[in-house]
DNA sequence: CGTCTTGTTGTACGATCGTTCAACAGCGTG
DNA sequence: CACGCTGTTGAACGATCGTACAACAAGACG
């Protein structure tokens, strides 16, 4: 028989590997409980740790919610990348694929949604939050403006003629389209989150073709001229 | 020389009136603090009034948070009625006074949307919240459809022919226009709350113009069939 | 002026908050 | 096996939280 060997209290992690494990608890913390569940204490026992833990970890709870929300961001702007890469080539069908991946899981779901609710409610009074949004939140913008300039280069030069001057003109143009896109796009989020009956996911999409649709055109009417 | 009469220490209101400016100030405590400026001594202080006078008039501080949500969406439908009810008579003529007044002041102010926001966190977990939600944004929504109704009933039987079919077919169609613009809305106030300087207000309202005027568009292409 | 109603005050209570820190212990290293 | 580094624990601190409640007092009334 061999010695008794005390199973070991807890395990230590690597410090990238327990912060880690500490921002999904803060995740989680904020799905089961909304703002309430931002605590040291749930989100240490959401996570399996001691209540010293998080502060050895990060320098204050403002620092923990901030590095949540850019994982958050990440994940996000991560899942729409990989579903627009692996859908074909043609900017029609990238861009559906990116409303497709907006309105179905595991983005579309009402937990998730409304942990985007409370980190935007944060905004305003969080210095911290504050700075993960600007570092983070131009990547989002980034991949929309990209997929709607593919659609509008296809729309404002394949009509006609080639019009050199689409290009500059349709800077102003392709900044009012990707806030009108991202503000449908949040705010059937939004809907979501409050009243998920309200709509299916198709129509959401469909919503969103219609929009772009009459954008392309009234680009290409544009260019007609 | 009279009597030396004392100043009274505090001033008794009617409950209706100390009731009222218990919410405001929870409203105000929200546009400056955020979530943080939720706490009852916070509030009272904001209103000036002793810690134990909110659970005299209100039976705990969910109920407070929850009536002044309820006053919080009154005050938006009543303006927005108001600027309505000022425009003149012809469809769109309502339609554009709606849009600018949701982009203008009082409405489109930072701190006010963040207050939307926060509100609307609270909504998944919060019960008292759910049961304002439900009750008073029908309201909203009644006057959203209403005025796309009146537009969508000119564009439909406006064009060539008139179609009794045409009533029938807007309801499922009615109900996504109303959904869409009100997504379209609240995407722009919740951009405007995290970054102003992203657009202007008579940007947002064209933004809006164009998508119901592609709406209507459509609309009538149907009818034409 | 005395009485009564009730809106208002402010203390008190127990719970929970974020943070600190000395002690502990897992586990790689010699 | 013993040492040392450091990830981890958990008690403790002062502050603040929401609520309860007994005492006070404003103001209407007879």
């Amino acid at each position: 028989m061999s010695a008794p060997r005390r199973a070991p209290r807890f395990k230590r992690r690597l410090p990238a590997e327990r912060r880690l494990a500490l921002i999904e608890a803060t995740i989680e913390c904020l799905k089961r409980f909304g703002h309430d569940g931002l605590s040291i204490r749930t989100i240490s026992a959401q996570a399996a740790v001691s209540v010293g833990l998080i502060n050895h970890h990060f320098p204050n709870k403002n620092e923990l919610v901030a590095a949540a929300y850019r994982h958050f961001n990440a994940q996000l702007v991560g899942g729409m990348q990989a579903a627009v890469a692996q859908a074909p080539e043609s900017p029609p069908a990238r861009m559906r694929a990116f409303l497709q991946a907006s309105f179905a899981a595991p983005n579309l779901d009402a937990d998730t949604l409304a942990v985007w609710v409370v980190f935007w409610g944060m905004y305003r009074h969080s210095r911290s939050i504050q700075r993960v949004q600007h570092e983070t939140h131009q990547d989002y913008v980034r991949l929309v403006r990209g997929l709607l300039a593919e659609l509008l280069a296809e729309a404002g030069a394949g009509k006609r003629r080639r019009v050199r001057r689409g290009v500059p003109a349709a800077a102003g143009e392709l900044r009012r389209a990707a806030i009108g896109l991202t503000a449908l796009l949040d705010g059937l989020w939004l809907q979501w989150c409050l009243q998920p009956s309200a709509f299916r996911p198709d129509e959401a999409v469909r919503m969103c073709e219609a929009w772009i649709a009459s954008l392309c055109e009234r680009i290409s009417a544009e260019a007609r001229d």
